[in-house]
DNA sequence: CACCAGGCAAGTA
DNA sequence: TACTTGCATGGT
């Protein structure tokens, strides 16, 4: 019997997928990459982020081997149009340390992992935190975990489904305690929040165009 | 020109 | 504990 907020949240989902159709994210070739892409794209515009990636791929480097041996100084410079690029050399360094040390560097080790263990050691990393290691879980691991953002809260918040005080944990657990837990759903509804975000529930929003104006519960 | 973008850690009081 | 600040490029 699903509850009221679920039916809420249903009608939600179908009104972003009828207007934005299906997001088929992560917008990466393999895992690894979609984990470059989750630190690289922090606080980042994503058209930035695969300028960064196509550096990568142009200097073979896109690989947890390859990139493990240049220094972090060569690292930043590649990545430099993702912005925050000496932070973010640091964060991709971090990471393919703890890749190393914890799964002898196989991406395909990490993502064989239990669930809440990974979740707990991503967050370990510094730099990784936990839209980063969420991002990583469900578009890598594939475990079902939903991705709060942004654009999630602001979604949630001004169509009062949650307080304005609700942190990241919060919002987590509002969405997976009245969503199915299947991981396509996690992913297309968390790329679906994402796509009205930007287009329509910026800072100043258009609310009037908005696919989820009308929505009546 | 100002504002924004698929966060996070570190510093301050 | 609860705020604030630094990080930085590139598109609109």
């Amino acid at each position: 019997m699903p509850s009221h907020v679920s039916k809420i949240l249903s009608q939600l989902y179908d009104k972003m997928f009828a207007h934005f159709g299906p997001q088929g994210w992560w917008p990466a070739e393999t895992p690894f990459e979609v984990i470059l892409g989750a630190i690289l794209t922090q606080n980042t515009n994503w058209g930035n982020v695969e300028k960064a990636i196509t550096n990568l791929k142009k200097s073979g480097v896109l690989n947890p081997q390859a990139l493990a041996k240049i220094p972090e100084a060569k690292l930043a410079l590649l990545i430099r149009p993702a912005g925050y690029f000496n932070v973010k050399a640091k964060r991709v360094k971090n990471f393919l340390h703890f890749l190393a040390s914890e799964y002898e560097g196989s991406v395909e080790k990490l993502c064989a992992e239990e669930k809440g263990v990974l979740r707990e050691k991503l967050l370990g990393v510094k730099g990784i935190g936990p839209e980063t290691a969420d991002s990583i879980l469900l578009y890598a691991a594939k475990k079902p975990v939903f991705v709060i953002d942004q654009y999630t809260y602001r979604v949630l918040t001004r169509h009062f489904l949650i307080e304005e005080e609700a942190d990241y944990e919060g919002m987590q657990d509002f969405m997976m305690r009245h969503l199915k837990e299947e991981v396509s759903h996690f992913n297309e509804y968390h790329a679906q929040f994402v796509m009205v975000g930007k287009h329509f529930c910026r800072k100043s929003p258009r609310c009037d165009e908005c696919p989820l104006k009308g929505v009546n519960w």
